[in-house]
DNA sequence: CCCACTTTATTTGTATTACTATTAATTCAA
DNA sequence: TTGAATTAATAGTAATACAAATAAAGTGGG
């Protein structure tokens, strides 16, 4: 397993990323595998054409979101897939780059089954002022546009809806869901999978629930809304 | 706002670090307020007194938290808090260590409510057979300790337990709790909060359900030992 | 022969300097 | 007033040298 490290992808980004992102290609398809050691720093500058600098900026990149580990003198090696972070926005990219996406949709519904739920009662418990008016606001788009249906503005309409919950819960831990969120539905249009209606009458739902205060009507509404939208995807049962 | 910056914390560790360590604090500690652009690279150098090289990458590992962002001639700027990645461990610990821990068990363990008896659920319908083997081991350790009761070695096989269950999901996006998880319960151990009994009987409802590979009740036996620590912990009702 | 200690070689980590690319702000001309 | 060209500031890339860590090989004493 030595030439597995070639090419380059001819994009714009800067060069680490680039790097970073075909190294990661490599890893997450399993071309390489777990606790496998890399080619050492020299190799792979050769075999990239990039600086020592550039390439070290990338598994730096890498490392930091658990794909790899360096020690002097042992190389550089894979980590267990236990600890790559899953919910980092750009991780999620190269993954769905690479191909069976219906696995990661899948998976990924089944964490917002679990969060958005207890995220809305959150909400609905602690959401502060200004942020009850972005989702008034929010929610008013949906509502226009649900009449006049038109899938691009939708899904992002809807999408801000559902990030803004996650933002409203007051808990910190609940935070970088709403980017991971984004990444997701943001794929979906790329990917263009097909979500056909609006289910505007389950979001009002949790829409009231929340601007009043009910915790328990927000997540149960929540509940609602997935059990609905979970029979329209993909990969579900 | 230019000497915010100064000072280095003489410990071991590699230069990057040190000096990710003292900007994250800063941020986190809110002592640079966000939206805020921190000094160039040139003065943070002459601050540090470390080399270029070294500052980048400290600001890399920072970017890649979510911390900062850096565009050419605007500069680097604390982004909001809505991008800051909470579910990092490095920057769990720092964030431990600059105070309020109350608020952040408590945000923690309302994670948990949401996620546990999900993943627990997950882990009865899918856990591998060599899952299995090791949920078996360290269950029997948990029983065993919960007999000869001492406080370390039951935190470690404790959050081991509910370690593998996230494991065991067969889902990628429960992956990272894992890490995560592990992060609270040895702040839990080094800040000595006080866990009073091992609620043993309720760690066997969810052993014995995802064993059984019955995963309604693996998840209301999570939430049950949910309900009952929640007794026990600051800052809950 | 075996164990502990020392040396060596390899690999990552840090530092320095120089140059390039990007872009906000400014300037100047239409 | 506008808008295109210039300027200046900052991050990105590169090349090179040296430092630190450590696994592995070598060495001496028991």
């Amino acid at each position: 397993m030595q030439n597995a490290f070639v090419e380059i992808a001819g994009v714009k980004r800067s060069l680490h990323v680039q790097v970073a992102r075909e190294i990661a290609r490599k890893i997450l398809s399993g071309e390489v595998a777990q606790n496998e050691i890399i080619p050492g720093e020299m190799t792979l500058c050769e075999q990239f054409k990039v600086s020592r600098t550039s390439l070290r900026e990338a598994i730096k990149l890498l490392t930091s979101k658990g794909l790899l580990e360096s020690k002097p003198k042992v190389g550089t090696r894979v980590t267990d897939r236990e600890n790559w972070n899953f919910l980092d926005s750009q991780l999620l990219d190269w993954l769905i780059d690479i191909g069976d996406n219906n696995a990661v949709y899948r998976d990924f519904l089944s964490l917002r089954n679990a969060l958005e739920p207890e995220a809305a009662a959150l909400a609905a418990e602690n959401a502060t002022a200004q942020q009850r008016i972005l989702l008034s606001a929010t929610f008013q788009r949906m509502d226009d546009i649900s009449k006049d249906f038109e899938l691009e503005s939708w899904t992002e309409a809807d999408m801000e809806f559902h990030r803004l919950i996650f933002l409203s819960t007051g808990n910190s831990f609940y935070l970088p869901f709403a980017n991971v969120l984004c990444t997701m539905f943001k794929s979906f249009i790329t990917h263009s999978s097909v979500r056909g209606s609006t289910c505007i009458n389950e979001h009002r739902a949790i829409y009231s629930a929340i601007m009043a205060g009910d915790s328990s009507k927000a997540r149960q509404a929540n509940i609602d809304l997935l059990s609905k939208s979970k029979r329209r995807l993909p990969g579900s049962s």
